[in-house]
DNA sequence: TATTTGTTGCAAATAATTCGCATAATGTGT
DNA sequence: ACACATTATGCGAATTATTTGCAACAAATA
């Protein structure tokens, strides 16, 4: 959805301050082109033959990436976790109770809703990102 | 934090179809008497012993529970997930992303975004539960 | 180029969760 | 209370998801 060319790429990752390796770019590329938050077995089997890469290295990057703000982890409670690209864009998920499906839905703003919820916390002065799933049964399986 | 009787707790098993056993009423009560979403780890170590729960059986009886609608599934990206009571109220968390602290905000309602969402998506038409977790960091972690 | 420091592959280890199966308990209708 | 059908449970083993140790290797910097 994002398209970013690999100099984009090259640029979000200095400016992470995370060193460009092949396989960084490879796997951001990965994740990038994919219109649904992807699942670390897709990685896995789309690079390890393209690329040769590792399982371990990607889990590896994942958390890199994740931990210095360039993707996004998400929880479907499918008992694996998927990945998205950290936009900038608001990006809310509705999700199927009963399948595998999910449906990302962009640019509602909850910042209002997360400001009075700051307001009321005790622990909190402020918050980095968030992530909201909504459940409920897709058409298919109603 | 909500306090049932174990009547009441054999009234909502009673409601959702599901047989009142003393191990579903042992996780439902451990489960509401703690104030932060409980882990799986810690009701094996809770209930193991007092009431001699194989933990099979525990994780069995959360997915019962899960999908009957009693309990509610958190991830919080700690690699293992929480439970909490479902109450009919709104809840959501603030989650440290550097260490364990979460905050549980009730009370703040986001049916009017939740009602823009639906009326974007193209796969659902209604939805039935909704998670949100804001991540950032804590006093402590500041 | 030399040095430093972060990255990778490989194999093995953990952690979280699920399953198979024999036995026991629950709910329902006599 | 009794009998039957159905669901729950314990126990051990199996699966999945994710992480780690370590030696070899590659990126950044000067
Ligand atoms: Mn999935
Ligand atoms: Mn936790
Ligand atoms: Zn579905
Ligand atoms: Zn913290």
């Amino acid at each position: 959805m994002a398209f970013y060319s690999k100099e984009d790429l090259v640029v979000l990752l200095k400016e992470a301050g995370l060193r460009v390796t092949d396989h960084r770019l490879a796997i951001l590329s990965s994740i990038s082109r994919v219109r649904q938050p992807v699942t670390v077995y897709e990685l896995v089997d789309t690079l390890r033959k393209k690329e040769n890469i590792d399982q371990a290295t990607i889990y590896r990057n994942l958390s890199s990436l994740h931990i210095a703000g360039l993707i996004r982890r998400l929880d479907f409670n499918h008992g694996h976790a998927h990945y998205e690209l950290e936009t900038g864009r608001v990006s809310h998920q509705l999700v199927c109770s009963n399948c595998e499906t999910i449906e990302k839905i962009e640019g509602i703003s909850i910042d209002d809703v997360i400001k009075k919820i700051l307001k009321k916390s005790k622990k909190f002065k402020q918050t980095t990102t968030h992530s909201m799933e909504i459940y409920g049964l897709c058409k298919n399986c109603v």
